[in-house]
RNA sequence: GCGCUCGUAGCUCAAUUGGAUAGAGCAUCUGACUACGAAUCAGAAGGUUUCAGGUUCGACUCCUGACGGGCGCACCA
């Protein structure tokens, strides 16, 4: 199903003889859509704008269904829809899987990579917009009918292990490692690390323990397993906490064979270069990287993170065959982004690479989001807690439902509402981490379009036999025009958030909508009216709650029959 | 020093990417519940878009320069 705005904008263009664009107005009084395709054009013709747009109505083919046209102000073109259009298109959403949004016209494959815990760490707060903006960014972009490969890139591989495997070693508590595997490979690490702070042997022994791991030493390597196998198990849980799922979770390790041939390659083709006994891609004809070159070996031999990312490309696009690769990675990588891209350009591979940067989430103090002691906030604790204080409400408002149906009901909200506050802020902007701005159940917050979801369903409930889609609308009251409109705008919308991957434009779609819909709600009773105005009310109410639940399902949000 | 990024109502954020009188939510004030679920709705008030120039029919948006916050800039990831 196209558009309105794409049909407009054909009929536009057919007019014109160019491509022209269309977009909703944001004032209803200057009716559904506009163009300033005349202004734009009186520019380059140094002519009249209103003369130009009067010319262009005459040509413009939209008397089928809409009203006819306006110019207004300097030389704006308003479309008005006919009435009994907006009823036609709204009434066949309710046949529409896709409820009006438009597949991709160039499906692309397009691998996500995002998340990316380290083994061995706990997941905290840093890592809840990277996992919920790539998880919200893939699900949107397979509904959009592009092939999406989500891929967790987890930091399996690094000098830490050594620490860790001389911990694991000399102090391990198998109990502790039991019940809670992360917490327990922290301490190691940490113990490991304060005795090679005061105890230079001991720091050799960590070294040592490191060689031999990376010189594929078998009960090392067992023991590196294993910390990844422990790590799994918690990341699991928290991404099962937050229904989230990957296709591939290729780590750094996986490509460790691969960095010598390729920094090899690189030297021997000229594309990198020894520069202070490191080797080096130089950008020399790039201004913004003349400066900074990206290294790929330390002068030591090691590997960087540059050249694990460099063959994971190379992986991605041989394998794959991947169109794009999206990096849902905090602003801080900007630079490193750069220079890798300029260094796959370099190696000839091709893909439409995005770096996709976000600010940081900060404590109430307006800093970096820490513990009192000054560590990471867990991400456990983050969504254990938003449960909680979920389910004291839910207990609170509706005592009356079984106490299992309570803690579903407070898992959805609670994941759904800490979602919600990263998903409807713009990605770029730091913000406050605030529960009781999250869970204050008021105003725009993923309760509330929950909220609107539960009414429908309570209406449907009530109803005497079951639903079934009339053959025409019947749409007369102002509430119920604003109400269909707002539904058709959502296969505008949908699209529009993959432009600049900015989820907050879908959310802040669906908190209009779920306005709007109680509005409607409130001026136009629906099981209380009758006949052909009852069965379009009825409709009404089915299309927002579908939409609802699939725009919130494009967040990673579930909804719930009651709350 | 260079680069990236942000600066909008008291607070937290939007603004269809250059469009019409800059919109919401919290908080404040005024109304509406023997209810299709008040976790709601109707309304009021709140602005020199950090500042100064510039580009044009038109600027929160683009350009130049300040100011303020955050973050990067060769062997960590």
């Amino acid at each position: 199903m196209t558009t309105i705005q794409t049909l407009l904008e054909s009929r536009l263009s057919e007019a014109l003889g160019a491509p022209a664009q269309v977009s909703a107005t944001a004032d209803a009084r200057f009716g559904d859509y506009q163009t300033n395709v005349a202004m734009v054009q009186a520019k380059a013709q140094r002519a009249n704008p209103r003369k130009i747009a009067a010319e262009l109505i005459e040509r413009i083919n939209v008397a089928d269904f809409c009203e006819p046209l306006e110019i207004a102000g300097a030389g704006f073109i308003n479309f008005r829809l006919k009435p009994e259009f907006v009823a036609q298109r709204t009434l066949a959403l309710l046949g529409d899987a896709q409820l009006g949004v438009p597949k991709a016209e160039k499906p692309q494959k397009i691998v996500i990579d995002f998340s990316s815990p380290n083994v061995a760490k706990p997941m905290h707060v840093g890592h809840i917009r990277s996992t919920i903006l790539g998880d919200t960014l893939a699900r949107i972009a397979r509904f959009l009918g592009h092939e999406v490969i989500t891929d967790n890139h987890v930091g399996d591989w690094g000098t830490q292990f050594g620490k860790v495997i001389y911990g694991w070693k000399h102090f391990r508590d198998d109990a502790a490692l039991e019940a809670d595997p992360i917490h327990e490979l922290v301490r190691l690490y940490k113990e490991a690390n304060a005795l090679c702070d005061s105890n230079p042997a001991i720091l050799a022994e960590c070294r040592e323990e490191l060689v031999k791991l990376q010189a594929g030493d078998p009960e090392n390597l067992g023991i590196w397993k294993n910390t990844v196998a422990l790590s799994w198990k918690e990341f699991e849980a928290m991404y099962n906490l937050l229904d989230i799922r990957f296709d591939e979770h290729l780590g750094e390790s996986f490509y460790n064979d691969d960095l010598g041939p390729l920094v090899d390659r690189l030297l021997s083709s000229g594309i990198a270069e020894v520069s202070e006994g490191a080797v080096c891609i130089f950008f020399r004809d790039l201004p913004a990287l003349a400066d900074k070159p990206a290294l790929i070996r330390k002068s030591d031999g090691g590997f960087l993170y540059a050249t694990t990312d460099l063959a994971t490309i190379e992986y991605r696009i041989k394998r794959w065959h991947a169109d794009a690769i999206w990096y849902v990675v905090g602003a801080p990588q900007a630079l490193h982004f750069e220079q890798i891209f300029a260094a796959t350009r370099r190696i000839g591979l091709e893909a439409n690479l995005k770096h996709i940067p976000f600010g940081s989430i900060l404590g109430e103090d307006r800093k970096l989001m820490k513990t009192r002691s000054g560590e990471n906030v867990g991400l456990r604790d983050v969504l254990e807690e938003a449960r909680t204080r979920a389910l004291k409400i839910v207990a609170e408002k509706n005592p009356g439902l079984p106490e299992a149906e309570q803690q579903e009901i407070a898992r959805v909200i609670g994941i759904g509402a800490v979602k919600y506050a990263e998903l409807s802020q713009f990605r770029m902007s730091d913000y406050v981490f605030s529960w009781d701005k999250m869970l204050s159940f008021q105003g725009n917050t993923a309760p509330y379009l929950q909220n609107a979801y539960v009414r429908i369903q309570s209406i449907f409930r009530k109803l005497e036999g079951k639903f079934t889609p009339p053959s025409a609308l019947t749409l007369s009251e102002p509430a119920e025009w604003a109400l269909a409109k707002k539904l058709l705008a959502f296969g505008e919308t949908v699209p529009e958030t993959l432009g600049d991957f900015r989820p907050n434009l879908l959310a802040n779609y669906l908190f209009e909508l779920a306005n709007t819909f109680h509005s409607f709600y409130e001026a136009c009773p629906v099981l209380k009216s009758e006949g052909a105005v009852r069965e379009s009310r009825l409709a009404l109410c089915e299309l927002t709650a579908r939409v609802l639940r699939s725009g919130l399902g494009l967040l990673g949000i579930e909804t719930t029959e009651r709350m």
